[in-house]
DNA sequence: CGACCATTTGATATGGATCAAGCGATGTGG
DNA sequence: CCACATCGCTTGATCCATATCAAATGGTCG
């Protein structure tokens, strides 16, 4: 219980700088309300229990969302890759602390202007609801996975971020450590690594390095996904 | 892992009638829009996959969700206590299915009509998001229960429950079974009976009978909440 | 090249599952 | 009204998956 979860060090807030309402992308009027901003490797986003001023989408990199218990644990509740929204809670506070898992922009849009916008289009109003609502679908398989063995949850794992790979290729690019795995899944990091060295010798997937995962038999992994 | 969760047996899916809305309790305008109905102990009131046409409020009795995974295993996700919302999902499919844990009683609304409501009245959209909301952060709550130890999960559970009885009582009246905590907390029948029988050799609760537990040493059981 | 950090691999310990039996309450048929 | 079956719960004995402790390996950066 206490190998886990040394909560890194910080780094620097944020590295960079705040580019004025970038327009890359228009499908949504939340796109044109915010502002950019860089994040190092590890940096805190936000801590749990501020208020939740802002709310955040992720332009490139990715970041964690976690909760540190009072003896260290650390419990990861998400990670979040290009195009995902995060920190929109119902709450006045965050619920968890965010951090970018490895340099990450970060589209940043104030809170309150989108509530005013809601309170105005309905449309607005739906799109928020139905991001909670994605979440919430997020947070009911995670507690499915947590129930689960450590071989069905590592291969959860793996077809989940096969899912949300870009173009959905066979090879996973991760951005996170195997500590940051080991704490979304509730096991060791010497769990992750010899479940993950078994499925290599089974031939369900390759390892090019520690980093990188090719998917070689789906199906093997689906079906320990039980 | 077989010992779990075999699916109860369904009795007739709902017992009484359908009375026209109940007026007992205006303070939303949801309550207007509904009918209650009653469900017998295990009558199931949706299964999972079922086009999400109506949201539900608990009158009285109790309710659990759950998911049943391929090899038989049952995850509860939630149970339901009177002025509980279910059944809101953000998908056009339930993603759980429901049942009554007790005799109940349930306020039954139409979903279209409420959305119909909802894109007029911004107040009614705000309410329905943060009802989402609120589920979100049990899910994440439940998320972070199912990463600890056994005892830590029940003292978990049974703060849980304490806070949520009328009136806040320390003698909690359980209207799930053994197995029902169990499928909650990712553990088996056994454990929790140990658990328990634990907590109350310790003097952190008493147990009047298998239902009724009365909580003496609420420290001593948040000590343990880690 | 050397230091550091992440990852892998190995040996052992342990919490909770599993298997099994007993117990108490509730209900049913004789 | 009692005998007996049933069901939910408790308790005991043993096993096993994963944690823990420990060390080796490999990759990266100054």
């Amino acid at each position: 219980m206490l190998h886990q979860a040394q909560i890194p060090a910080r780094k620097s807030a944020f590295a960079l700088s705040i580019n004025p309402t970038p327009k890359q992308n228009l499908d949504s009027p939340l796109e044109m309300m915010g502002s950019q901003m860089r994040f190092g490797r590890n940096a805190e986003i936000y801590g749990e229990a501020e208020p939740a001023e802002y709310l955040y989408k992720v332009i490139s990199g990715a970041v964690r969302t976690y909760k540190v218990l009072a003896d260290g644990r650390r419990q990861i509740g998400g990670f979040y890759l290009p195009g995902d929204i995060f920190g929109l809670e119902a709450g006045a506070e965050h619920a968890f602390s965010a951090e970018a898992v490895s340099d990450s922009n970060v589209l940043v849009i104030k809170r309150s202007a989108v509530m005013d916008l809601a309170a105005r289009d309905s449309g607005v109003a739906q799109q928020l609801w139905t991001v909670t609502g994605h979440e919430l679908q997020r947070a009911q398989e995670h507690v499915l996975l947590l129930i689960k063995s450590a071989q069905e949850r590592v291969a959860g794992f793996l077809v989940e971020m096969a899912k949300r790979a870009p173009g959905a290729a066979s090879t996973i690019q991760l951005a996170m450590s195997r500590q940051d795995i080991a704490d979304y899944l509730g096991l060791t990091i010497e769990t992750i690594s010899r479940t993950l060295t078994q499925f290599e010798k089974s031939a369900a997937i390759a390892l090019p390095t520690s980093r990188q995962i090719e998917i070689r038999n789906r199906a093997a992994l689906a079906r320990l996904n039980s």
